[in-house]
DNA sequence: CTCTACGAATTTTTT
DNA sequence: ATTCGTAGAG
């Protein structure tokens, strides 16, 4: 068979990393260096060169888009489907095992899957029954408590907290434990930890894995948590199976919700044996642009090291302006979208880039009143939608009585006079029995436990639901949301309210009837599974694109955290100020101004002919007029790749990132110490603080600092007597 | 029970 | 500014 194809269009480090024969295989892949392309050709290589059986393979992904364009993109090259292959995220994956091997994963057969959304609600509900202030221990802390054991494979019981406050955390975590083992409930984190669980106390079942999974991939190594890291070394370690990693220590950003960037940084520790290949040769961006990232991302202390170079030419320098507030700004990059799309380009070539959701509002506006169309990545997705999620409860609920979730999102959705007082009466009986709401509802109608308007209330729901069952038997799965959603009176719910939003609801409600239709005519059933309980967790963990749209030309805006793995010929990297960008919570933190600059390196990284780096001296956000300078991180690219446009001469600026006037840098000298910015510091009157700006050198020294209790204060550094902490 | 009014909080996002 | 959640009145 000839494989040429597969090898003949790759460089020389790809090739290498593509026909790797390493037990363990590091591909550090810097962006824009042909990273999904060496793990689609390396698949490619082992089926067709080894001849090895696509069932053999197993490649992980984070997201289900990388995940499908990975498939996609194997099957296009070797023109075959791979449909034996195990491509999945780690969650999907997950799933897929525990669905398998329910009755070993001890979980119900019928186990459903808990969004964050729905995670929330339970965590409320356990600590309003435990009677827990939750104006002292807020439920999204809880959350966050509870999610970060999990990721970190720690179970209720294996933990002990001395801190007030995290003891009430870890009880809540004991109760929600046995709230979701009760009612058959798996949270994500939870997918992650039975799963590893499964094969830690299951020897056999791991054996049969290890023995079938000769080759195992993962993309975005960088960005797995604890909980993923140990399954992947479970499935590896004493095994003769293969595993290739690729990943890029520069471009972790996930570090806040538990990724550890860790895992890729030590690799050969826990991976022993490994070869490490370097990609480096960006295929990407401009000469100019990879030297503003090189020198960004240099300031990094630990990292791998990676260097990017191009074959390409320099060309342009990229572009800097400094706005006088956001409005400003906004108008000024309007204005150069609008020249870029009469120089007779299109606007899907442009992105946006911002660091955080609050500041596209002011862009959408300037670029409406230019009326250039755009498009918003990010926001609520489809599966996430308060009325999809009503419709999907309906859906539960005929399918599965006992869906308490599914039952405390609806039964008094739309207003049908089951209030607080019947629903808190429902859940006692049911506590009482041990029994699910449905049931302790029907109890409570039938035994007249409540005054007769709210058991009459409950009667009618229950009789309801039943009656959508009834009438629902044999019909497909489109044509049964469809009656659903009409008979609940949902449908005439949304229709009722005012404004847009109901428009908008029903038009997600009929979209939804064709999301069924559509899932019905492409998915492969496994097992005894029913397309129903299917198509929900395919709505819980696919919740879906955020905008339609997609098709129109226009302007893609986004946060830099979204922007990862994307590219465009043109990006404007907007709000580049400090506390902004790095944001105010990072700033007092060493490792989070790393994880801050690399995002930056992300951003930067985007762009492959044009970026321009906008950023406001004055910013209203959140109603409040704010001063900010400039991002230490544009200190940080080469002056000589940058040129500053200024539209607005007649501002008049005290400071500016440049060397004229001033001269502000991010590091000081005096006295034979060092200031940096960002660095912590105690004074000795002012207590702690970090520092937020350096200025001049030597007994000239002035230091900007931000005091935790006093607020920002500018000190010489020769009478300051700071102490670096 | 439902609706309206007022007050607090507000990085980043996937599964 | 805006959104979200809770408290108090209808």
């Amino acid at each position: 068979m000839d494989i040429s194809h597969i090898i003949s269009s790759l460089n020389e480090p790809q090739r290498l990393a593509v026909t790797s024969e390493a037990d363990r295989l590091l591909v550090l892949a810097g962006a824009g260096s042909g990273k999904t392309r060496v793990l689609v050709h390396r698949i490619a290589w082992l089926i067709q060169a080894e001849n090895h059986s696509p069932f053999e393979i197993l490649a992980v992904t984070f997201t289900n888009k990388a995940a499908a364009e990975m498939r996609y993109r194997i099957e296009d090259l070797l023109n075959i489907p791979v449909s034996g292959m195990w491509v999945g995220t780690f969650h999907g994956l997950a799933h897929r095992l525990l669905r398998t091997h329910w009755q070993d994963a001890k979980l119900p057969q019928s186990f459903q899957i808990l969004d964050s959304d729905d995670q929330l609600r339970l965590i409320k509900r356990i600590m309003k029954e435990q009677g827990i202030d939750d104006a002292r221990i807020p439920p999204k802390q809880v959350q966050w408590y509870i999610n970060h054991c999990k990721d970190e494979g720690r179970r209720a019981d294996h933990i002990e907290e001395f801190d007030m406050i995290a003891k009430w955390q870890l009880q809540i975590y004991h109760s929600y434990e046995d709230a979701c083992q009760r009612g058959g409930m798996v949270d994500f984190a939870e997918l992650l930890l039975r799963a590893h669980e499964l094969w830690l106390h299951n020897p056999k079942l791991l054996k049969h894995y290890q023995e079938r999974f000769r080759h195992i991939l993962v993309d975005e190594f960088q960005d797995t948590n604890t909980i993923q890291n140990a399954w992947l070394q479970l499935l590896t370690t004493g095994t003769t199976n293969k595993m290739t990693i690729v990943g890029d220590d520069d471009q972790s950003i996930y570090g806040w919700r538990g990724a550890r960037i860790e895992h890729i940084q030590e690799f050969d520790r826990d991976f022993p044996n490994a070869d490490i290949i370097r990609l480096e040769q960006n295929y990407r961006s401009t000469g100019v642009i990879l030297a503003a990232a090189n020198s960004v991302i240099r300031k990094n202390e630990s990292r791998l090291g990676k260097e990017l170079w191009t074959e390409a030419s320099d060309g342009d320098l990229i572009t800097v302006y400094a706005a006088f507030n956001e409005l400003d700004e906004a108008r000024f990059v309007a204005e150069q979208i609008q020249n870029w799309v009469d120089d007779g380009n299109s606007r899907s070539e442009v992105a946006i880039l911002y660091r955080s959701n609050a500041q596209s509002r002011v862009m959408e506006e300037a670029l409406l009143r230019c009326s250039i169309p755009y498009r918003i990545y990010g926001g609520l997705r489809f599966f996430d939608r308060a009325e999809i999620k009503n419709a999907m409860s309906y859906l539960r609920l005929v399918e599965y009585r006992n869906d308490d979730t599914a039952f405390e999102r609806v039964v008094n959705v739309p207003p049908r006079g089951i209030g607080n007082r019947t629903v808190e009466k429902v859940r006692e009986v049911a506590r009482d029995e041990g029994s699910s709401l449905w049931s302790a509802a029907m109890k409570v109608a039938e035994e007249k436990l409540l005054p007769a308007r709210a058991a009459n209330a409950i009667k009618d729901f229950v009789a309801l639901i039943n009656l959508l069952d009834e009438s629902t038997q044999g019909l497909a799965l489109s044509e049964q949301a469809e009656h659903v959603i009409e008979s609940s009176t949902l449908l005439a719910h949304h229709k009722n309210e005012k404004g847009e939003k109901g428009q908008t609801r029903v038009e997600n409600l009929k979209e939804l009837v064709s999301a069924c239709q559509q899932f019905g005519s492409e998915v492969e059933l496994e097992g005894d599974q029913s397309l129903l309980s299917a198509f929900v967790d395919h709505a819980v963990l696919e919740s879906g694109e955020g905008q339609a749209d997609e098709f129109e030309d226009s302007v893609q805006l986004m946060t830099l955290h979204s922007a990862k793995g994307l590219e465009f010929p043109t990006v404007f990297m907007v709000g580049v100020e400090q506390g902004l960008f790095p944001s105010r919570m990072s700033i007092e933190s060493l490792d989070k101004i790393e994880e801050e600059r690399r995002l930056c390196y992300v951003g930067i990284t985007r762009a492959m002919k044009h970026l321009t780096i906008c950023y406001a001296e004055s910013r209203r956000l959140y109603g409040k007029e704010t001063l900010n300078r400039p991002s230490q991180f544009l200190r940080e690219i080469p002056k000589e790749t940058m040129q500053e446009v200024r539209v607005n001469t007649s501002v008049v600026r005290p400071t500016t990132f440049t060397a004229g006037g001033t001269n502000e840098s991010s590091v000081t000298e005096h006295d034979g110490v060092f200031y940096e910015i960002g660095q912590q510091v105690r004074h000795s009157t002012f207590g702690e603080g970090y520092i937020l700006n350096c200025e001049g050198s030597g007994p000239r020294a002035r230091i900007e600092v931000n005091f935790d209790l006093e607020g920002n204060k500018w000190l010489m550094a020769q009478y300051a007597k700071l102490e670096i902490l």
